[in-house]
DNA sequence: TCCCAATGTTTTAGGCTTATAATAACTCGG
DNA sequence: CCGAGTTATTATAAGCCTAAAACATTGGGA
């Protein structure tokens, strides 16, 4: 921790901090190993099930909520877990309805809301893909010992309670 | 802003290994991050410069590359830098050159190649975004001490290094 | 009862992204 | 010099994604 680190950095010409360099580092090889991963998963997706990153998150989505909610979830509530935003669903939903894998149905008490669920063929393919899925991701983090797992998993923690305080300041 | 935080549940302890769970949740979460700070980030970029990030991405690479390419880059060239496709290219410069921050001309020497540079109003939007992009993802990564950067940033090289061995193993 | 604000969903317009196919220009061996 | 293979780029088709507007339904007052 020099000096020149927390008083500011001496008036060279260059407007860029050591502080913002280290941060911008950090981001961008953080951006690399995500979109390398989420590169790799796409295409493993594609190849070996011939289906899509966020239509296995939307499987996987509805089987996790299966406990919570066994009669299914609504578009909204839906998109609100999947993070992406309600216009996005429908196409989405549309394309698994269409290949068998998701039902939709009006829901009863509020003739607004569809209930979407697993079928049972969504249910089998969701089966079959998760323990490929979960092996790709191991198999890509298989440098990194237990511990510094573990490391990461904390300092990811503690960046993303960053980035939530930063929202705050921002609203 | 996909892959949902969903994944980490284990419906089956005895075959998912807490090895397996350590990495997905590691994964999980730098994911998260990296769509929370995107996701920032375009909607900065959307809301003050009235532009998106593959734009912001695109005229970044033109300057960066300036010094080494005075004459400006081939679309090959800078799909290749962008780790982006050809094709994705090809729309992409259309709307810069629309807008007139770039300029796409033919090579003399190849005329099946395009050269594209920045224009001037090109590198003054640049460099009016600049800053204030650094200083969003400053902002976020406040929480993070500079030796929490340094510790992530290693880490984060590791991993790179082990999914190009992952890569590897594959091919 | 009827209107209207709130809520749930779809539509629309625009942009990003990929894989694959097509087109254009170059190079080089014969 | 000429054709075959290679390389640079664009076109096409499909899907993903968002913001904003439109549409549909509900529920609660006046």
């Amino acid at each position: 921790m020099t000096h020149s680190a927390v008083l500011g950095e001496a008036p060279n010409e260059t407007v860029t901090s050591n502080n913002e360099r280290s941060v911008l580092r950090a981001w961008l090889r953080m951006l690399a190993c995500t979109n390398i991963i989420e590169g790799r998963v796409r295409g493993a997706l594609r190849e070996h099930f011939n289906t899509t990153l966020p239509r296995f998150d939307l499987l996987a989505q509805l089987d996790a909520s299966s406990a919570d909610a066994p009669r299914g979830l609504t578009m909204s509530e839906l998109s609100r877990r999947l993070m992406v935003t309600n216009g996005n669903l429908t196409g989405l939903v549309d394309r698994l309805v269409r290949e068998g894998l998701v039902a939709r149905v009006v829901s009863p008490p509020d003739r607004r809301a569809q209930m979407v669920s697993l079928t049972t063929a969504g249910k089998s393919a969701l089966d079959a893909m998760t323990p490929a899925h979960a092996e790709w991701i191991t198999d890509m983090f298989e440098g990194l010992s237990d511990a510094e797992r573990g490391q990461l998993y904390r300092l990811l923690g503690k960046l993303k309670r960053s980035t939530q305080a930063a929202g705050e300041r921002i609203s």
